[in-house]
DNA sequence: TTGAAAGCGCTAACAC
DNA sequence: GTGTTAGCGCTTTCAA
């Protein structure tokens, strides 16, 4: 029975020393498993420590040590400016699991970086000294000022989207500007000239890289970049309805790309019909995205690009897993190549589960 | 521009206090919005702080004030031992999202407090000084001694199991013990005398409340206990197979209350056919056990009982974030009656969607 | 309205 | 193998 009277759980290391009569720093050895530390002594510091429920204060440790304790998780972009689903957290935090479930580790979601008293931006749980290691969950903006903070600072990171301004980010990512590029081809091929993207993540590095590999492609083709040939959708079917129906009213378009990730083949039809054409190769020929392999977001689809998101960021954060707990160094940089599926028309495959929707 | 030479979010609030000329406590009443700075010099250290990306260390602020910054997530027991999916911990962080993600709040999940270098209890994130409020997701062990000291120690929480050794526990749950109450005595009253029940959650409160009602309802009637008739189901359909087999392959058994949580329709019906038995009013009359309102978990039963452990969950949360939040005072104590839907056998109503089950 | 000093619990650096 | 000292960044107490 101890002399010292403390409830369970509010001892330090300073009572557990003075109860031993040893000085505190033995006892932050023993807790640290340092040597420095005689077998029976450690033997009893160990056996005090668990009979008073001691627990270390993680707050002070990472006062003194600068080391924190949390695998952060947050995101860049609020749902207001990307048609993330709650789902897609939700999935994350289950990659998280299988990466750390099983090493005791504390996983922090920082959901709203932008409210409450501590308010900041995505990064805050970083320079709160709250997150040792940290998954920055979605899509960057093009004039996004923190990613080069949080590289420069030498935390251990990994992120979902590329970022012109920091190139040698440590990025888990899917090649958009490859996948509009080959999209763009693959229309151009087959005798289009005037052919129309619907696009989303206006504002975004994954949208601008849509653009680039777009326009690339037209380029190398000779055809002139017409702007109105773009349109950006929003969060909901209505909006992909629209977006449609806008591209494809106009004159000459024969082809369409959606690159808006919605994976909504339905409105995509809907909008085809408000603008008085039918998808398909009779009439407008469609590439159509989407996150699953060997799904069809739309079966009158020429082609379907499959973007591996879910197995780039899965790899992503396996990486960050080994560069944490030493298994492995260096810079994280997956680029997963997108693939075009070039199956004929007709053959039917299943719908994929939609990743980003509206909640 | 600073005349200090430090880089963004590295500044302290003495690096604040000695770049304006003031003592570090002035930035503190700055930084808490408290009252006793001049208006003009609080504007220009707010500047500043903007200006250099200051953040405080939520560890030497919890180091001083004892208060610590994350709504904490845990379970108390493993999923070895309770069928509990990795989708009812998605689940719960959804509801804990809709209770607390406006508020820019830090949610912070220990999925498995039992491994890595700070091993613990499932309430480590407490005496660790990481979680402020804590939510304790699954059924205790009829034996646990944690949760008593996490009430005594005066941390808000709220918990999904009730448990005898702390009556008073802020709990949010469906009342086990009435379901199995009602359960019995509905089939009592059906002139049943060997009743049998198929029941989970062995060694956890739940599962002591189960045969507590199952208990209560034979004394009254006078019938005897006969503990042949109870059988503990595992994680896997085969082990409600088997279960169910047991049961029914007894003597004089005439009827089955489903309480394992499984949802399992199927391999009720599976484990009645192997102990030559057909599930129905004509055969072994059943009452099963759902997490869902009108779902039919199997058509054969002559009635389902209704465990709203979602509603009394989300009450739970939403109680825990009031407290915290200063909007109502008190403890939480949430206890939802079971509903006995007995509806004519034969009405067709969808099956649950699984809430238990095995990854 | 503002500041100086002390100390929260821990561990790095250094001494013995 | 073990102890002493100092200090991480913050806020509380007390003083001016």
């Amino acid at each position: 029975m101890p002399k010292i009277d403390k409830p369970r759980g509010e001892w330090t290391i300073h009572d557990i020393a003075r109860e031993l009569g040893v000085s505190a720093k033995t006892v932050s050895r023993v807790l640290n498993h340092k040597d420095g530390v005689g077998a029976e002594l450690r033997e009893r510091i160990q056996r005090l420590m668990a009979e008073v429920g001691y627990q270390p204060h993680l707050g002070a440790r990472s006062l003194r040590t600068r080391i924190s304790t949390c695998i952060g998780v947050t995101m860049p972009v609020g749902p207001e400016s990307v048609p993330l689903s709650q789902h897609f957290v939700l999935w994350i935090i289950e990659q998280i699991y299988a990466a750390f479930g099983r090493l005791g580790e504390y996983v922090c979601l920082d959901l709203n970086p932008r409210a409450g008293v501590d308010a900041g931006d995505y990064s805050r749980g970083i320079w709160q000294h709250l997150f040792k290691a940290c998954v920055i969950a979605g899509p960057l903006p093009v004039d996004d000022r923190i990613l080069r903070r949080i590289h420069d600072s030498g935390t251990r990171y990994v992120v979902f989207s590329r970022l012109d301004s920091v190139p040698e980010a440590n990025c888990a990512v899917v090649d958009y500007e490859r996948a509009a590029y080959e999209s763009t081809r693959f229309l151009i091929e087959r005798g289009h000239r005037r052919i129309a993207m619907l696009r989303s993540f206006e504002g975004l590095n994954p949208g601008l890289e849509r653009l680039r590999g777009y326009q690339r492609a037209l380029k190398e083709a000779g055809i002139p970049f017409d702007e109105r040939l773009i349109r950006s959708t929003g969060l909901s079917a209505e909006s992909v309805i629209a977006g449609t129906h806008f591209l494809l009213a106009q004159e000459g378009v024969t082809a369409l790309i959606d690159s808006s990730g919605m994976e909504d083949g339905e409105s995509l039809r809907e909008g085809a019909a408000r603008a008085g054409k039918r998808l398909g190769r009779e009439g407008i020929e469609l590439v159509a995205w989407s996150y699953q392999k060997d799904m069809a977001v739309c079966t009158e689809a020429s082609a379907h690009v499959w973007l591996p998101m879910r197995e780039s960021a899965r790899e992503g954060i396996m990486m960050l897993a080994d560069r944490i707990y030493g298994r492995a160094e260096g810079p994280i940089r997956v680029v997963y190549p997108p693939v075009l599926q070039d199956y004929p028309i007709g053959q039917l495959l299943p719908t994929p589960k939609r990743f980003f929707y509206q909640e």
